[in-house]
DNA sequence: CTAATAATCCAACCATCGTTTGAATGTTAG
DNA sequence: CTAACATTCAAACGATGGTTGGATTATTAG
């Protein structure tokens, strides 16, 4: 009884470790959250992530032995994508862990945003509530398909690439509220910091849609 | 901009990879379950995960570079304890989404428990309002020093190795309920086999203390 | 003081993993 | 059909990680 208990247990946690080996690389933890903003070809992935293409597919293979993602083929591409919500989940879980736990992780985050002012006066209830009376400008500044994936409330597709030549649509006399994948993206960062140079009030949320969903607040999607 | 935005999210990822492969190892896994239960010398840990003293002691090295655990000296003994309750909710986190996503692991589970019916009829809130109304009985099978650390309200503690001769302690008019460490842990699915050889009327709460206490629900501690 | 215990450090072995290279597969365009 | 493309597979390299055994540091008992 002793000796089978532990064989079974050895089982178990080999299962669970299975996981967590799909998440030790720092690049597969990248894939996932591109992952978190919709289903992309591996090429996309790839470049994204900053990886060959090779490589990607090697993670991405990693990947789906774990269960975590799922692939479809379409012609001559292969969509990727999580296999479920609850891996979503697991990637704000342990990046909020990792956030929480280790110091150098929040001095390289506050260093990220130095000059953008991120902490958002109002709650996030409060912001959805203000973008619903149109006292706020909510601006997702992924890129298009990604906003079609999902979005936040009363958000507005404004790529970063685009931003600056669509100024004229934002307003002068209400703040603007950019975000993009979540805290570890430059690509809101860099709007608040365009836009406020223009002379809008702009701040940035450090919510992605991950993030948002995850904590049971509504998302929508085109 | 390009690069340096490369270099920055390298590290961010990297930083969470950190945890990643503090939980890339079943044995540190293990570890980490374990001290779910309560701070625990080295040598227990060792013992209870089936491992030689220096590899214990070398994992939780490791988990203690991850900032997941951290060290107290007391006499000869180091006891080791979790940095937070965050670190038992990931554990919860990480084992559940396994479950979800592996069939092995859910085969492997339900083989685990396969002559005890462990299905709850009852939902954990109802479980509780039974317990404070004395309908049932809540038996808490680790060995006591857990129990001491932390435990379900109005549970009480009889270890496995003492089950046997307390037999007599126990109500036949009523519903017993056993748990212990969490789903993976062998020893409430023993003492519900032996209550049921015994005549008993007797049933197994899959949740440990982490699990219940990640649900949100009451936990008390000696 | 010495002996014994608890735990860690160090060095070494072997297995595994990340990454790159070159070849192979399957799909669409012409 | 062939050519071009997207992706995967197979092999190989160096790097990293799990595990073990021997020596080392604290602490307590006598």
């Amino acid at each position: 009884m002793e000796k089978s208990g532990r064989q079974v247990k050895d089982v178990l946690y080999a299962q669970v470790a299975r996981i967590g080996k799909a998440v030790c690389s720092p690049k597969r933890l990248e894939l996932i959250e591109l992952l978190c903003q919709g289903e992309k070809p591996v090429e996309r992935l790839a470049s994204e992530a900053g990886i060959s293409l090779k490589l990607a597919s090697a993670h991405l293979k990693e990947l789906r032995l774990a269960h975590l993602v799922e692939a479809r083929k379409e012609g001559k591409n292969v969509y990727y994508r999580l296999t479920g919500e609850a891996v979503a989940d697991f990637w704000v879980a342990i990046r909020s862990l990792a956030e929480d736990r280790l110091l150098e992780l929040r001095a390289a985050m506050a260093k990220l945003a130095e000059h953008v002012h991120e902490l958002t006066p109002l709650s996030r209830k409060e912001l959805l509530a203000q973008a619903r009376r149109g006292e706020v400008m909510v601006l997702d500044v992924r890129p298009e398909a990604e906003f079609q994936a999902g979005h936040l409330p009363y958000a507005r597709s404004m790529p970063l690439e685009e931003l600056r030549k669509r100024l004229a649509d934002l307003p002068h006399d209400k703040p603007v509220v950019a975000y993009c994948r979540g805290p570890f993206c430059l690509m809101a960062v860099e709007a608040v910091e365009l836009l406020r140079k223009e002379g809008f009030s702009a701040i940035r949320l450090e919510d992605g849609v991950a993030e948002w969903r995850a904590l049971g607040l509504p998302v929508e999607s085109s």
